[in-house]
DNA sequence: CTTTTTATGCAACAAATTTGCAAATATTAA
DNA sequence: TTAATATTTGCAAATTTGTTGCATAAAAAG
């Protein structure tokens, strides 16, 4: 069960202004355990403004809450940040899996690997999986 | 020097209609040597229509002529597929770099590791690093 | 409580992508 | 080669996605 003063005490400590509209999408967001979309949002709360969502979406990223998903479809989803992120680190090195069945995005408890390619420099990876989910397949 | 005849020839084992645009498009990807978006062809192909060009794209993904990037900046972006794909079987296992300073996203020569993630079905696997790309980094 | 800073809603804009349909072109069958 | 058939193209219009400016409301700081 997530807590109000849980919820609030989260966004204080990312630096971000306790709003009603931001309580209720990060509780929402926590709730869900999963990563979630601004169409996931728009679904949700129908009285908050698109552009409030969106600009929710950035500062939630920008302040280390949320981590962007890197995506085939175009459509922008996101992750929540590990307790180590913040406006000055982000720092992520899970990966993460697309279900091609029921198309949602986890982020995974297993880090990536490290690579190294030759006269390049790597700063961060992305790995994505794709198939099917642990909820979606069949035994 | 990629001729004429080469290039039909690779549209036609794709089972792809041979028409003007898509020999132009198909051949200034060739020679490109690296990854396209739509900005590209659109620079490109004054004279083709924005729709058409958007439509190849699709019919050439579709026909395992390029493979789509997926990528946070929610442009996507295309990589030609290694001789092996067509429009039944897609497979592809190399991993992408996409580069912090020019933008631009390679295709490398390195494969993706085998991931396995326990009760999930893993079908396929996109690896992209961030950073400095080879005539980026400043030695 | 007052001031300052930031968030929100609204309208308008801009960019990216899709759709329907008629005309043009490519392929196939005769 | 020509006629029939299947697919692609261009154009206009719609839709979807994301952004910007600005006045107002709300939150935090003093
Ligand atoms: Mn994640
Ligand atoms: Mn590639
Ligand atoms: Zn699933
Ligand atoms: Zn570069």
């Amino acid at each position: 069960m997530i807590r109000y003063s849980e919820v609030k005490r989260i966004l204080k400590s990312h630096n971000l202004r306790i709003t009603d509209g931001r309580i209720d999408i990060l509780e929402f967001i926590l709730r869900a355990n999963k990563t979630i979309s601004i169409k996931d949002l728009e679904k949700e709360f129908k009285s908050l403004d698109r552009v409030t969502l969106y600009r929710t979406l950035t500062s939630f990223t920008e302040n280390g809450l949320l981590h962007k998903i890197p995506d085939d479809s175009g459509h922008a989803t996101y992750g929540l940040c590990h307790n180590t992120c913040d406006s000055k680190n982000h720092y992520h090195d899970h990966i993460h899996f697309k279900c091609n069945e029921c198309g949602t995005i986890e982020c995974l408890d297993q880090n990536v690997p490290a690579f190294k390619v030759p006269g390049y420099l790597v700063k961060a990876t992305d790995v994505i999986l794709k198939g099917v989910c642990k909820t979606c397949v069949i035994y």
